[in-house]
DNA sequence: TTCATCTATTGACAAATTACAGATAGATAG
DNA sequence: CTATCTATCTGTAATTTGTCAATAGATGAA
């Protein structure tokens, strides 16, 4: 079974969408908290988190991974044993588990404020509808 | 009762929290679908739907209110009658009324993903417990 | 009167983020 | 010997965001 096609080999150019950055790294640092991986799994193992992966470039998780490796989050070690180029393995540390749990904190608030103004438009749609 | 104090004009400097621009427009075409209103009160009517505007610069609304403008959701008038200075005053097209569905079905997919997040921190948490 | 404060909007600029387009390179199947 | 898949990294342009400050009418107090 061949993996699916990803965004910079392919000869069309999928449009990719904004303000998904919000979630990424916390959904990187879950994966991560779930056990160690790599780049490229975590690029796949994002889309049961309902990421796209068809929509996401993988120099933004690369990027986002060397982000948190310098915040201090995770850390990385070369594995050359498997097969193929050699990974760069990441594991999550403690502050990283810490810092996973903050950011959850506040994507709470995000979802009450998502919440909040779809209670609000069903109210304002039914009253739309009375008339 | 005076009004709130607003981060421009005193003499702390409150931390801005990133990430709150993905719901900051439908959360502003939501307050304008409720009713017309103009920048300076959206930014007060902002803290009902989780915004808090100690954290909240307004030339960041204003600046949105006039995007939306030129992306044709929404139009703006002056109202000279009211006492203080002149207000740009917004109403919402029916191109903002759709475009508002459209976003908040996106912002549905967020919900979504932020829940699998917090769902799956829980079974993690509840495995180290375990141990 | 003058000063401080509140209302209200706007503009310029720096800083940060994001998208996009490669480069590099080992392994494998045909 | 080449196409494809795995795997990571870099440069840069474009866009977005944050910050700061200017402007200006109105109001109430000293």
């Amino acid at each position: 079974m061949p993996g699916r096609r990803r965004g910079e080999g392919g000869h069309f150019r999928p449009r990719r969408r904004r303000g998904m950055r919000l979630i990424l790294r916390p959904a990187l640092l879950l994966l991560l908290a779930e056990g160690d991986s790599h780049g490229y799994e975590l690029m796949d193992q994002l889309d049961s988190i309902g990421f796209d992966s068809e929509f996401l470039d993988s120099s933004i998780v690369y990027r986002d991974l060397r982000d948190m490796e310098e915040m201090g989050l995770i850390q990385s070690t070369w594995d050359d044993d498997s097969k193929g180029p050699k990974r760069r393995v990441y594991k999550i540390k403690d502050e990283g588990l810490s810092r996973l749990s903050g950011w959850l904190e506040s994507l709470d608030q995000v979802r009450d404020q998502i919440e909040i103004l779809q209670k609000r438009h069903q109210t304002i749609k039914k009253q739309e509808e009375k008339k």
